[in-house]
DNA sequence: TAATAATATTGTTACATAAACAAAAAAATC
DNA sequence: GATTTTTTTGTTTATGTAACAATATTATTA
């Protein structure tokens, strides 16, 4: 129906967050070609005729980074008749956080994860598309527990209040935020215990079935009984 | 630099709502051309090359409506390939909330409000996008006092409080509502009382210069003193 | 085996915000 | 002056948030 060869002048780019290292980082593509060959871009590519933008972007980070079945969500469009240095392109941005336990990047010298906190210098306007992915999940993170996107299957409360605090900015009380992270519908206390730690173990926790409501305040909060 | 005449087939759409007679109401376009010849449209039109998204779509709302000088924010960009029944269109919505007070429309049988509530047969996925430009209106609401791109320049708070309870669809208690409102950071009281109604007058309020601050809890808050 | 070190774990108070609730005051009209 | 309609106002309770330090547990070491 469609003719899969004519493109439009229309790619999709993605931000990919997660926390390796105990820091906050991106995923990035050295550029093979011109424009900008050589710098460091978010993946990202043309859309199709046949697909949608979700479907464009999906198949994009698959291609460039072998990362697949991950929930990515809209971020904003990209417009700047100058953004590209020699044809018109807008770009839609998405942006996903993922545990970097789940995805294998295939060890080239030219896919890597860098800190936000210290970029390379970036191709295109990329760097303000992260800067503003960043905002959005600030903003997500204070409406419903993203952390789970981040977090090992298993993880301490220790753990998660270290993703919280690494993408807020800011260090939080433990007994406050113990409190209310107990409260998040779907954390299941486990009857394991890290061993990692050279101390005192830590209990284990997992999310059962997400259910990623709307909207709700700080935490979702279990029902009560 | 840019050849006007050549345009991508990314177009910008622009859902505009106010509140008129006691009623949500979205500003339609009834379609001159085909596609969907005839049917009620928000306004929309291709994007220029010389001009980044905001821009085309501040001068396509002009071109189309006449109006002016609006605070539009961008809403999400919408890539179906089957949006557009000939060719493929990808479009990049905004969205705004007006005083009605403050457009005229040429007063067309072809440009008119409509109440969101009832809507007629829309043209390519305008429901769609009208319906989400509701829901994050109420998410803004929920954040910070929109409510005032929709009021005329001295209101009471009863209409303040009708224009929130439409919005969200549902009553608020009267005496909480004034609470919160009367801490609203920029509300000033005036010397003056509204004569419309043939009871007792309500006293008049207006804003004083917008500082619209990112986000804060329900209503910005005024300074403590 | 006892002491030490590191981390995990727990509770209370004060403060702010939100929700639920009804009666009195003011002006226009009759 | 009585009636009607709308505006205006306050308290209580519940809930959530913010600020605060001591104890418990385990691995390690002496």
């Amino acid at each position: 129906m469609f003719n899969e060869i004519k493109t439009h002048e229309i790619t999709v780019d993605i931000v990919i967050l997660t926390i390796k290292n105990n820091s906050l980082q991106v995923l990035l593509i050295k550029r093979q070609n011109e424009p900008f060959k050589g710098k460091w871009a978010i993946p990202g590519g043309y859309v199709r005729m046949s697909e949608n933008l979700d479907e464009a972007a999906m198949r994009v980070l698959k291609e460039k980074t072998n990362v697949d079945n991950i929930y990515l969500e809209q971020l904003y469009t990209f417009g700047d008749p100058l953004r590209h240095p020699i044809s018109r392109v807008i770009t839609c941005a998405y942006f996903a956080l993922i545990r970097s336990e789940d995805i294998e990047i295939t060890s080239t010298p030219d896919i890597d994860w860098h800190k936000v906190s210290n970029l390379p210098p970036l191709a295109f306007d990329h760097k303000e598309i992260i800067n503003y992915s960043l905002k959005r999940t600030r903003e997500r993170l204070e409406m419903c527990p993203v952390a789970y996107q981040l977090l090992n299957e298993k993880f301490t409360l220790t753990e998660m209040q270290k993703a919280y605090e690494l993408i807020m900015g800011k260090s939080l009380d433990k007994r406050n935020f113990r409190k209310k992270a107990l409260q998040t519908e779907g954390l299941v206390e486990l009857n394991e215990f890290s061993k990692t730690s050279s101390k005192r173990p830590a209990r284990l926790y997992k999310f059962e079935t997400i259910k990623l409501n709307s909207k709700r305040a700080h935490f979702i909060k279990k029902e009560k009984k």
